[in-house]
Order: C-alpha cells, then structure tokens, then sequence
DNA sequence: ATTTAGCACTCAAAGAGTTAGAGTGCTAAA
DNA sequence: TTTAGCACTCTAACTCTTTGAGTGCTAAAT
C-alpha cells in the first residue's frame, strides 16, 4: 500500500462524489495532480479492489468506492477545503448574534445546513436536561382543578394540569407548595428520576393521599424536560436524492426512532456513520454527519445532516465544524444571563 | 345528459376508484346494474368525455374521471352507504363517553379516521376562542424575568417568559396582578383584541411604565388562544400512496401552512376540496373531506382526512359526518364542567 | 330512433435483437 | 516498474416487433 495508490484512491472517491458516476482509470489519468498512464493507475485500481477499498458494479465499468474506502477517505485522505470568510460571516447571518435564543439558534442552524448542503438536517437540544428547576408552582384553577408549573434556569416552562379527587383548602396547598419547593428548587434536570418521585409520592402521601396526581404530574413533567429534542426538518431533499431508496426514506422520515439515541451515544467532535451500518436509522447509502456542540462544558446537543453516502464530505464537514464550534460559543456567553426560549419568546 | 349517462359516470368513477385503473366500456357492462351493450356505454363516454365528465390517458386506454366529474360524483352522483350499527359503536367505542375532554376528543377521532381511512388526519380545535379566561398569573423566576400564564375556562394553558428592564418589587407585581385580573378574568377569548391590550398597557404604563412587556406578552399569549390549533395525525398514510407526489407530501407535512386558513373559510356540511384546485396545500392529486362540529351553538372546529383524489368518498363521508354530529353532541353537554387535557400545553 | 355487433385502428407496454463505447485485464515491450 | 496495445466484457441505448386492451365508426337489428 502505497502513497500512490492513496491519492489514486482518493481521487477516485473525489471524482465519484463529482459525478456520481463510476470513475475509470482514463479519467484519473486526466486529472492534474496524477502524472501516471491509465494502465498503472488499472494495476493500482485493482490492488485497491482487491483491498476492499473499491469495487466495480460490473465488469466493463469504472469502480465506486466501498465503505472502507469511503471510511478511509474521510479519515485520512480527504482534505477539507478552509471556509472562506464570506461563508463564515454567511453562516454567522444565518445563526443570528449573541442575544439569539437558544432554540432558535440550532433551528437556524438546521435552517442553514439545508440550505447549503441540499441535504435533511438534524439537530438535537439536550439544553434543559442541564438546567435545575428554579421555581414549581401550583395553581388552582377549577373545582378539584390544578395547574402546575416546572421552570427551569434556561428558561423552558412545562405545565400540565391535574385533577384531584378532593378539593384542597389553604394549608394543604401551602404545605405542598413548600414540600415542592423545598425538594426540588435547583435541582438539575438531569437529577430528576422515577424512583425520587416515588419517594415524594410516599412523602406527600403521609400527609395526605390525594396529593399523589401531583406529584406524578410533576414526573411526567421532568421526564418531558430529561428528553432531547430531536428535529429533522428539510427531509423533503432525501426524496429528491435517486441514490437512496425513497420506501427506506419514507419509513424514516415517519418514525425517527432510534436516531435519537444513536446521535446521543455519539463522541464528540465530527462524527461519520453510514446508514447501513447501523440498525437505528437505516437508510441504504446515506451517510450522517453529526458534531456535537456545547453548553459551557456540557455537551448539550448535536447537529448534522444526514445525506447520500456520495456528499460532498470536503465541503460539508467544516460548515458543520464552523457551526457547533459557533454555537458552543455563543451558547456559552455568560451562563446567568438567561436567554429565554418560551413559546413565542421574545428577548427584547 | 340523460340519467343513463349519469349512472354510467356515477359507475365509472365508482370502478376507478376500486381498482385504480382507467375502466373501459366492457368492464362497465358487465356491472349488474348496467343492461346495455358495450357499445351503448362507449357511445354514452365519448359524450361524457365531450361534457368533461372523463379524460383518456390515451387514445387507446380506458377512461377516469376528470375533476368536474368526481365533482358531480361527489354532489350528485354517489350514494353514500349508510352506517351498520356495528360501525357506529366501534367509531362511539373509539371516541370516548361523554367524560372524555374535549381534545382527547377529536384526537380520538383523529385516530379513528386514519386507522379506517387509510389516510391522513387532520382536525382542527378553536375551542379556547369560545371560552373565557379563568386565571391569570405572574410568576417571578428569575432576576428581571416573570412567567405569564393565562389559563381559560375549558382548560387550555398558555405561558411565556417575559424580561423586564426592572425588577418589580412586592406591592408592584400585586398591582399589576390585581389590575390584570380585574380586567381580563371572565372575559371571552374571541373579545380580546390587540386594541384592549394596547389600551390596558397605556393604563399601567401610567403606574410604572416597565410593565408594559408583560402586557404585550399577555397580549401575544391570548392570540395564541384565539388561533385555532390544527393537527395532521397519520401523515405517514400519505406517502405509501402511490397516487400523490412524495415530494409534495413530505413538504405538506413539513409545513402544513395554509391549510388553516382553508378549513377556517369552509362552510358547515361536508366540504369536498382538491387539492390542485387550492393553492394553501398543493398535493397534486389529493383530496381534502371535512366536516365543521359545534359546541353549542358555535362552530368550534373541523375534522376529516387528506388522502388520494381516489378516496372511497362513499364511504368516507359517512364517517366524517357522523363524527362530527357525534363530537357536536358530546361537546355540547353541559358547559360547566371543565374537562381538561391531560398533557402538557404548549411550552416547547 | 336507439341500440348493438363487428371490425379496423391506435397506442402503450413488454420483449428481442443489435450496436456502441467505456472500461477492463493481460501481455509484451520500454 | 511502467506503459502501450489489444482482445474481451458488459451495460445502456436504440430499434423492431408483438400483444392486447380499448376505441370509434358503420351497418344491421330492434
């Protein structure tokens, strides 16, 4: 294995991924940086065939590369191209500056990887999981009729209502509040488990019974609170991608499970699977590039696209790096400085 | 146009909405309910398709219905098969009892219409526009920041964060609740509007003018209220479709914007819309049927499905109507009793 | 005056046969 | 070790043909 046949094989990806053709060895004879005939680039081609690097759809046509030749290629061969500082201040317009909430700031980056990359995005929010609570309330609001209220430090509020079996009078409600409080005010989201409602639930019980449905409301809360947010938006590009099998799309596209677990046991920095590669999301030849990007020193989230195996992984990778590298950065301002990402939030 | 011609459309768009193929003269003639030879029929077809009741894919293919003629089909022509008692109790089984709330509800009839239609749901709900609000709060978390909840009589929950230039001390944010709740619990949603809001935030500003955001936020919170909520349930039942275009599926499903508005402007009664002829939702060859349902005497929301212009409106529509009269009977028990929605309301 | 049988005609879809050319592997010379 | 030359392979594209469902028209029957 040697250097030449490493550039030869990297051409070859290159040229595949820019025509989306099978490439032969009289192509790769043309190209600038590669002064050798096309009979030894044919002698090459075949050791890396017989590799496993390449491979050809049938005998008289060029080859394509396999997924070790993909894997190969964006580990070591290829190399990304530096963006410019148009692109960046384009992506910096598109993110929106310091004061964006959070929210809308990996939706716009959704928003921009679609656009520049005429693929499907994808984000996760994993934000309020590492917020604590800053405040419960409990509001009565009919007969046997009660609101509560979780409201996390980031700013994310959960409310349900609950319906008791009896009416609560003044102390009741006050001795509840207080319980609430006092157990769970700036405890981390993250902290927040089953068995520790469980608990409550036996605490407040003692004091008296019908608080339960409270207490279990609240667990439902924390649980929708502990949940990463998973969006998907521009999935619409899959289908107009002849590489990847529409049925295969349309499952996914109708239910994304598993994706989310698999991006959140996903390492840090850029990461490249291929959907046949693994059973979660599987699409044929797609391929999902993810980064993760941070909340001061948390990981708080992901950001990719998911697109044929053939994109432009040169192109693509540093818009995603220059992303979440943006967004850890500006997530990461001042962590008392709230930003807010209510309903129809507004900052100013 | 005798009624031979129009039993013999009326059998044509019957046949090619069983068998999804274009139906020509002899398999016309031998329907048990045609006596005339084939000949007859395609004398009969060729004006039909003069009057531009049926098209030809070609010359020398069968014929289908064209928009006009599932039109007079639909209005005219069909007759819908009335319901079995067995249907009717499995459609009341899978709505709920009279103790069901409200959103539960239509969701269930959301549900029911996908599973025997085969094809997308959608439901609207403008419930929260006929009832009034039953609380409001104002609820510190944070320096500078204060959580608004507007709660309304049938139990929809709104929130939003809102930042203030200057903390409000005790006897401020008791002012400002008392003013608030003075002037908006009891009143309906639907007398709401952004001129009471704006004549409510001259009113504070009087007293200390930095409360005006949370008067605005009230204000944007209560639009929220008055906006009817539209949910497209089994979207998936579209895409396995062969009829619609994919592409313009997954971008209807994206962003159903649009359709809103066009389930709001539809009268009462079974209402028939392709949805090439709108351009809110633009799949090609699709076919929207809804129906309205009241609460009392209101017009409270619509409900029915988007599925392939080749839908078995005959038996479709029965469900449809049947649903609705159903909701609008449940709905419309007694007003009082406040149902409320079990899940968490809006926050996102 | 309708309705029907008969028949020639049309056209898309499916299959068979042919060709063109891009690409290969191998061999022998450089 | 590299390269030129050459025979070989296989798909994609094209043409030609066949098939069959369905038509419109005409003339006979009701």
């Amino acid at each position: 294995m040697n250097s030449r046949k490493l550039k030869i094989l990297a051409a070859v990806v290159d040229e595949y991924i820019r025509t989306g053709e099978p490439v032969g060895s009289k192509a790769i004879s043309k190209l600038d940086n590669i002064n050798v005939s096309a009979a030894t680039i044919r002698n090459d081609m075949a050791a890396l065939e017989q590799l496993g690097y390449l491979e050809q759809p049938h005998t008289s046509a060029g080859r394509i590369p396999t997924f070790s030749g993909y894997r190969l290629y964006i580990d070591e061969l290829m190399n990304p191209s530096a963006l410019s500082d148009e692109e960046k201040s384009r992506l910096d317009r598109m993110l929106g500056g310091k004061d964006t909430p959070e929210e809308l700031l990996i939706q716009n980056a959704a928003t921009a990887l679609t656009e520049i990359t005429q693929c499907a995005a994808v984000v996760t929010n994993s934000v309020p999981r590492f917020s604590v609570i800053s405040k419960v309330e409990v509001i009565p609001t009919g007969k046997r009729l009660y609101v509560i209220l979780l409201i996390t430090s980031n700013g994310s509020i959960k409310n349900k209502a609950c319906r008791l079996e009896f009416d609560l009078n003044h102390e009741q409600l006050e001795f509840f509040t207080h319980y609430i409080e006092e157990n769970l005010s700036g405890v981390s989201v993250e902290e927040l488990s089953e068995e520790m409602f469980d608990k409550m639930v036996a605490a407040v019980s003692a004091y008296m019974v019908s608080l339960s449905p409270l207490v279990m409301g609240l667990c439902e809360l924390s649980e929708d609170l502990r949940q990463q947010e998973l969006t998907v938006s521009g999935s619409e590009k899959l289908l107009s991608c002849d590489e990847l099998d529409k049925m295969e799309v349309v499952k996914f596209i109708e239910h994304k499970n598993g994706l989310s677990d698999l991006l959140e046991e996903t390492f840090s920095g850029i990461q490249v699977k291929f959907g046949s590669e693994t059973n979660s999301f599987a699409i044929g030849n797609s391929s999902l590039i993810v980064s993760k990007y941070r909340k001061g020193n948390k990981e708080a989230g992901s950001l990719g696209i998911i697109g044929p195996m053939r994109v432009d992984y040169k192109k693509i990778i540093p818009y995603i790096e220059y992303l979440t590298q943006k967004i850890s950065y500006l997530m990461s301002g001042d962590d008392e400085d709230i930003i807010i990402t209510g309903t129809t939030a507004d900052t100013d």
